[in-house]
DNA sequence: AAGTGAGTCAACCGCACGAGA
DNA sequence: TTCTCGTGCGGTTGACTCACT
């Protein structure tokens, strides 16, 4: 990444952007392309900073941006991605062409979140010996407020938070080191300070935080199972609502994180 | 008609990360 | 190896709209 000299700082515009100022970065980037966004205002004749630039032409003037309401099949796959990935936008965004991270972000939090929780209402409501904390919990900074795994027996599974966690499934008998050992490094780094064994079946999961903050996320967890035997039971304590591992929602979610090491680069 | 509160969303802010110097 | 800066990300803010009283 090369490093620039010039800066550009002084007199900057903010605020709403008029329509001459879009015309001038819509006309420069068709002109010269995305990308050094620090020069960008200066060359192309903006009082704006780059990062200002840069926000605009993604979140607004890109062309394949996609304005407009979100339909229903939207909705349902950001809910199902918000619950296995918690708030990480620009991945979400990535698996909805047209949809940028901000509208996402923005959508989520003035609509779907609602929605999200009165889909687990209703479930709560039904039938069942699954309890599972609700979506919009993804928002809480630890899984401690959840059941402890004391409570748990065979017919009742905590479903640990998606988010701000990581879970690690292994046969029962195995010990706390054994998981230890196939969780990913950058988690090993940490030091773990709340650990708690949740019995799926004949599987154990393990809902870890760290102190250091820098905690997994479920996304790391589906590559550490990808394609496991173990995969389909930590599908078993996750997803999109099911209790019970299906073809289709294994198929999903495998689709979803097979992409040719692209958010294992990321990761 | 005016006031008010809730909802929406574009834009800003601060931080982390990575790469070049 | 360290420093500096560009880039990208998630959280937050504030202006605007609209429904309701």
């Amino acid at each position: 990444m090369g490093r620039s000299s010039y800066s550009f700082e002084e007199g900057l515009n903010k605020g709403a952007w008029t329509t001459s100022e879009d015309n001038l970065l819509i006309n420069y980037i068709n002109k010269h392309g995305e990308g050094k966004w620090t020069t960008i205002p200066y060359k192309a004749g903006l009082k704006r900073s780059g990062k200002s630039c840069r926000l605009r032409w993604l979140n607004y003037l890109r062309p394949n941006v996609k304005r407009g309401n979100f339909s229903e099949e939207e909705d349902d796959l950001i809910i199902r991605l918000h619950k296995l990935l918690g708030n990480r936008w620009s991945l979400i965004a990535g698996r909805l062409p047209g949809r940028t991270d901000n509208e996402i972000k923005n959508y989520w939090n003035t609509t779907l979140a609602k929605k999200s929780r009165f889909l687990h209402l209703s479930q709560m409501h039904q039938p069942s010996n699954i309890q599972r904390p609700p979506a919009s919990d993804h928002l809480l900074p630890s899984s401690s407020t959840y059941p402890s795994p004391q409570a748990t027996n065979n017919k009742t599974l905590n479903r640990p938070m998606a988010i701000r966690c990581d879970k690690v499934a292994f046969p029962v008998g195995e010990s706390s080191a054994v998981a230890a050992s196939v969780m990913p490094e950058t988690i090993k780094a940490g030091t773990i300070i709340e650990e708690e064994l949740v019995q799926v079946k004949e599987n154990m999961v393990m809902n870890c935080s760290f102190e250091d903050g820098n905690v997994a996320v479920s996304d790391q967890a589906v590559m550490e199972f990808n394609g496991l035997p173990d995969f389909e039971s930590w599908m078993l304590n996750d997803v999109d609502g099911d209790c019970l591992p299906d073809a289709e929602n294994v198929e999903w979610l495998t689709s979803l994180f097979d992409m040719e090491g692209e958010l294992q680069k990321q990761l």
